[in-house]
DNA sequence: CCTAGTATCTTGTGTAACAAGGTAGCTTGT
DNA sequence: ACAAGCTACCTTGTTACACAAGATACTAGG
């Protein structure tokens, strides 16, 4: 652990993790307004509906999931089950659905913006 | 052309600042494949082509054009002018070349993947 | 002289994503 | 009985980037 740490086969990892900043919050607001869902279903939704694109950990997910609780985005419900552990149930407020949609259009704007730059050729300058 | 920096207002916070990272060094990185070009013509031609969707400041890009210089993707040259302050003109490397190829590659299935989730209603659950 | 524009650079701060840990309950296999 | 492996929650420390707010320096105009 001296100097370096290996990042052997696959050092490219930093820039995927920067271009889910901010949209990973937005991510799991969607999946909610879909209806209630608990943490750790949030997850596997996720990476199942992106084929990995959006992969997330729990690690990740659990700090968001606090941050949008403490802005009163979401509603917390836990619920005990016969058997297994107790599952954290989180639906969308009323300020999470606006929010949803104040974040989804920040997104496509952005998003747009890009793509469009991203189209533009040296001849078009 | 004023680097006019107050961002009107103090809504509208962090989220923006998030969704750009990582996407800034793109950007960057595409807008030099355009042909040479110096730190403060970089910043405006980026506000100025995006209708300030990808506004970014001075204080932002020059931190990005030493890594890309670091990382070996683009080449410097200073030019001394008759007139005015000295400017120092970046190049895109082939290494570069590959690099912006990549990033774009690794933004377009980020992006896609980010749009096909957002358009995802409950029923198609 | 003072202001405003061009052009570079530095420092400090905030924070999101993540790796790597942990706890606990249930199920299956041996 | 025990171990593995899965579900499900939570915490801590690290890293890296974007940015505000400064500084420097030259030029031009009032």
């Amino acid at each position: 652990m001296g100097v370096d740490q290996d990042q052997g086969g696959e050092g490219k990892r930093s820039i995927e993790r920067e271009l889910r900043r901010g949209s990973l919050e937005l991510a799991v607001l969607h999946v909610l307004s879909w209806g209630e869902a608990y943490g750790y279903e949030i997850v596997t939704k996720l990476v199942g509906k992106t084929n990995g694109a959006l992969e997330i950990t729990d690690g990740t997910l659990y700090p968001i999931l606090y941050r949008l609780e403490a802005a009163g985005l979401v509603n917390v419900r836990w619920e005990t089950l016969k058997r297994g552990v107790p599952r954290k149930y989180y639906q969308l407020t009323k300020a999470g659905r606006s929010e949803l949609a104040r974040l989804t259009d920040e997104w496509s704007t952005f998003a747009e913006a890009m793509t469009r730059l991203l189209h533009q050729q040296a001849e078009d300058r």
